[in-house]
DNA sequence: GAGTCTCCGAAAAACGATTTACAACATGAA
DNA sequence: TTCATGTTGTAAATCGTTTTTCGGAGACTC
């Protein structure tokens, strides 16, 4: 039993500020003094006590120092999944705004399951971090129990209306809106418009702006509207089904990005030469033939502001909640024209449209609540 | 003043287990064992101390147990990017590894940054994290740091040859030797393989897997070798290059992901009907058409080999350590026949091959060092 | 009724750091 | 010489838990 206990204590076994300071010859409070610069490093008890960390390989135990301080420095962060690409950007965009900023990440993913954000955030806050981040998943009900938390708190991307609370999203109705404006300016008569029919409060302001445009448009375009499920399967078969029964359309516009995969597929392999443009951009958009027209979302400028406004909520808890969205850049990397398509072959000449300026300040709105 | 304190105290403000004692009128280890279980909870003590947690939201201070017990359940994981999709879906799998066994991690990316990595492994040492998974970055340095450290790590992935370390990767050699066999056996005569020339070990075996097929098979094929860049534009322009001044080939292996995404833009760009096959595996591959064929690393099986010997390490620091190399499956989605090749459509009748058992122990490999 | 055993809660000692209080000493000015 | 000032090191208090120690109360046996 005595080597299982020896075993067992190697973990533990690192070298404290105690053993720094006997072996340094001072007290630990001298030691914490010259490890955090209180004192000057250069002089015989200065050097000493660094030549004593280095033998010992001393690291400071960050839960003992910040337990006493009690300060945390940590931000916690809640996502839906890992494997969306749009969340994995998010992530290393917040990265590094925690490195410029000294901060610490701690990341966990709900899986799109309420409970288990619940139980994460729960977690979170006996971590005792300094926020939290919170993308919240499809049916989460985490924002009332969040917002009445002491902890600062910051949502991000999918804002629930009717919570009085601190939130970073794009303005996805101007986007899509702004999406379909220029299908119907390059002369596309009728679109198809394929929605997640999940309830989720981005998807239902995409479709929103989608409207709007489409009823100002009056009869000079066609919209349709196609609801479909979450996975590719799913969506291609809602596309397969809908395209079998209705009238070819110009162009197909995909509110979420698994929706844009799926028509791509389908479309390219019915060999159906139809211009397609979808929310969110991905990497295989640009490099398939024709390529695929995109919304991208900012997610740079969504991550920047998103914490700073985390960290000022951080220094001061009171002061009024309000929700930020910034502005979509369309990337328009090629249009089939319409009248091009009944030849059956793509359109060689494509039209690039400059990218338009994004993360413009000028176009970013505020609105606030309460 | 006081208001600005009383501010910055609200955070600090959280009710501590003493307080909880105080109006239970109990003692604070009283409460600590009602907590945890260690005491009945159904008398009227063990009802008033739960009562006191609920009326003042008492959450247990996560940093100040652990401190006490000196024990973490956190392993941290250090990953080159979260942007890359194996890397996510390397995540995902094993946060629920670690929900499973009651852990949590914590990670961080290193960027492909060897000083970055360092600096994170750092840093979670002093969270006297459990243990450590690491996915070296390019260039790194830190398998002998980590190694003569005395916290348990494991090695993902990418596996640096002559270190002792614990380590969990694919037999890339096995794999790629397949597919090309693979390809011979249906009949290409020439096979382009691209890949990274970056003196990345993963990659270095994979070339050797195909090298060694390629000798075997002699002169009924040729393969030709293309080193290219990281990016997308750079292996574009590799791939261009290439073949623009060679015979054209029967099929095009990328050994890496984003050289398969370049190739397959550039292809179809070019109109022509020329097999592809990646190692890794991507959603659009599986959607395009033609289909790309795939190396698919079982990630799932990756994730919890590593977690498993990871724990086992935990318990035992001792004990010899080793590679584990587990086996990777071809998804072969369609072979464009050479015969057909020539008549620049694409062929429409396209082989699909029976997945091959992936996860399979017995075809799992053991090699131990040391 | 005395002795032994068990149960259980209060009190106190940790965990590893930081911070405060205090004393010692040096420095410089008057 | 004296006093104010500044620096520095030690000892002790502290952060919020868990764990150990200890003593008191009740149950049981003989």
């Amino acid at each position: 039993m005595s080597e299982a206990t020896s075993k067992k204590m190697r973990a533990a076994d690192r070298p404290s500020i105690r053993d720094v300071a006997r072996r340094a010859g001072v007290s630990p409070g001298c030691v914490s003094n010259v490890i955090n610069g209180r004192r000057r490093q250069d002089d015989p008890i200065g050097r000493a006590v660094l030549q004593a960390v280095k033998d010992l390989g001393y690291r400071r135990n960050t839960m003992a120092s910040n337990l006493r301080r009690s300060q945390s420095r940590i931000i916690g962060l809640v996502i839906p999944d890992f494997e969306n690409p749009f969340f994995a950007e998010l992530v290393a965009q917040l990265e590094r705004c925690a490195e410029r900023t000294n901060y610490r990440i701690v990341a966990a993913s709900s899986r799109e399951n309420p409970e288990i954000e619940a139980r994460e955030i729960d977690e979170l806050i006996g971590w005792r971090v300094a926020g939290v981040l919170l993308i919240p998943s499809l049916k989460s009900r985490t924002a009332g129990l969040v917002a009445r938390s002491d902890t600062p708190f910051v949502m991000l991307d999918r804002i629930e209306p009717g919570h009085i609370v601190d939130a970073i999203g794009v303005n996805n109705s101007e986007a899509s809106g702004r999406m379909v404006a220029h299908l119907a300016a390059t002369g596309h008569r009728r679109i198809l418009v394929a929605y997640l029919g999940d309830g989720l409060a981005n998807v239902a302001e995409r479709l929103d702006g989608v409207r709007a445009v489409a009823a100002e448009a009056g009869d000079r375009v066609q919209v349709d509207y196609l609801a479909t499920g979450g996975t590719a399967e799913e969506a291609r078969a809602a596309f397969t089904i809908h395209l079998e029964h209705n009238p070819a359309p110009d162009a197909v516009f995909c509110l979420f990005n698994i929706a844009t995969l799926a028509a791509y597929g389908l479309l390219q392999e019915q060999g159906r030469a139809i211009t397609l443009a979808g929310f969110d951009d991905s990497a295989w958009m640009a490099h398939v033939h024709p390529p695929v027209s995109a919304i991208v979302q900012p997610v740079r400028e969504i991550a920047e502001q998103a914490w700073s406004r985390l960290l000022s909520r951080i220094e001061d808890l009171e002061g009024p909640k309000g929700v930020l969205r910034v502005a979509c850049a369309l990337e328009l990397r090629g249009v089939l024209k319409p009248e091009t398509k009944h030849k059956g072959v793509p359109a060689p000449a494509e039209t690039r449209v400059p990218t338009e300026a994004r993360n413009t300040h000028e176009t970013a709105k505020m609105e606030e609540t309460r």
